[in-house]
DNA sequence: GTCTATAAATAGATAGAC
DNA sequence: GTCTATCTATTTATAGAC
């Protein structure tokens, strides 16, 4: 997972001829870059989920993690690189959590399941929230080999699930199966989540089950 | 028709119904105002549409304009005073609107119509995108009395409409009006209607149908 | 690789002439 | 009320010492 491998080569970075008693393993400092890393990106994710990424700022980002700010760019080159890798993390941790919803046996309860493993992520305040007009940023992220990917790896899976509920009667098949992937993926942005979260009037469950019926079920009473 | 009822904003002088002279005319300056008033509205409330309120600056708005900068403050004190201008205007063209939707027959036949009347201005280009997070804009818009008032009169009409049609078991009951009534709302942000029409594969009344459908009749066959 | 210090650009907002 | 010119603060991003 975020595996950057900006650093000088990643083989053997030991010019220092072998002194065993005091020596320290090259492992161990590529594991505290890693855990450096994912300290960076818990950060990153959390304030895109609060504020989104215009109101982010770099500064930010340094101050909560604990590290100059030029520290950090030597990690990301550049403030839409943060969020890429943010993004780029949630989604293989969506790709873990599909994976394992593959073993649910309707294809429907697989959809369902994924939507609201996503709103979960939402309400939760773990959801990454990117502005989708944002031209730099868009760059950044179609520019990004993995995020592209895994973006597709996601899409094809989804949209294998909606075709064999569609053939088995259980999603309608009168909307394309683009217009149900779309209408999935929108629930991870869906500000109805947190309006009736900042209501106080349900707890998180009871609002993802209100928002997981309405909509499979619609609005209109069936 | 901007604003004949009310005055546009707190910051925008209320024209003033004074006795009718024939030497000179107030009132043409007043409609040149109001005039260079709506021109900055209009401005404002595409670019709000197009890249939000974060990513939209004042400098731009003058330059669209093709007015200074300090100019505009004179009109507005603040962005999110231009901002809240925008979201009055587009409210209380609502508001119209729903007055009209108030002849159709059946309650869900005007939710639905309302429903359409948002998603097809976010589909123009003409719906204000404003971050629920931001603080600042947030204590603009509640600490103005117009904004608050129409938003308050759209949420009694939409709420009315709502517990009648649940009352004709046309809208489900098992979801609280509250929701229905942010579900609604939603659909003046939701991205499927962006990520459709980016797709080129749909006309804008396609879309609205799709959309129409899947928040009514939800995306599970009936 | 981390830091301090700073560049370079841009943001929102104002001063003051006319 | 409109303009030019400017202020002040903030933002992304680097330079350079260690």
């Amino acid at each position: 997972m975020v595996t950057r491998t900006t650093p000088a080569s990643s083989s053997s970075p030991a010019p220092k001829a072998s002194a065993p008693t005091r020596a320290k393993k090259p492992s161990f400092k590529q594991q505290m870059l890693i855990a450096r890393e994912a300290a960076i990106i818990d950060v990153v994710n959390r304030l895109l989920a609060e504020k989104g990424f215009d109101a982010m700022t770099v500064d930010e980002v340094a101050f909560e993690v604990g590290v100059a700010k030029a520290s950090l760019y030597k990690h990301f080159p550049s403030k839409e690189d943060l969020a890429s890798a943010a993004m780029v993390r949630v989604m293989q941790r969506a790709v873990e959590e599909l994976g394992e919803l593959d073993a649910a046996a309707q294809p429907i309860a697989k959809l369902k399941a994924a939507a609201r493993w996503m709103m979960q992520l939402k309400l939760a305040g773990d959801m990454p929230n990117l502005p989708s007009q944002n031209s730099s940023l868009r760059a950044t992220l179609t520019g990004n080999k993995v995020y592209v990917d895994t973006l597709r790896t996601i899409s094809d899976t989804l949209g294998g699930w909606i075709e064999q509920a569609q053939a088995l009667g259980q999603i309608s098949a009168k909307l394309p199966a683009i217009t149900v992937l779309y209408t999935l993926y929108a629930r991870a942005c869906d500000p109805v989540l947190e309006f009736l979260k900042a209501s106080g009037l349900y707890t998180d469950e009871q609002i993802l089950d209100m928002v997981e019926t309405s909509c499979f079920d619609g609005l209109a009473k069936r």
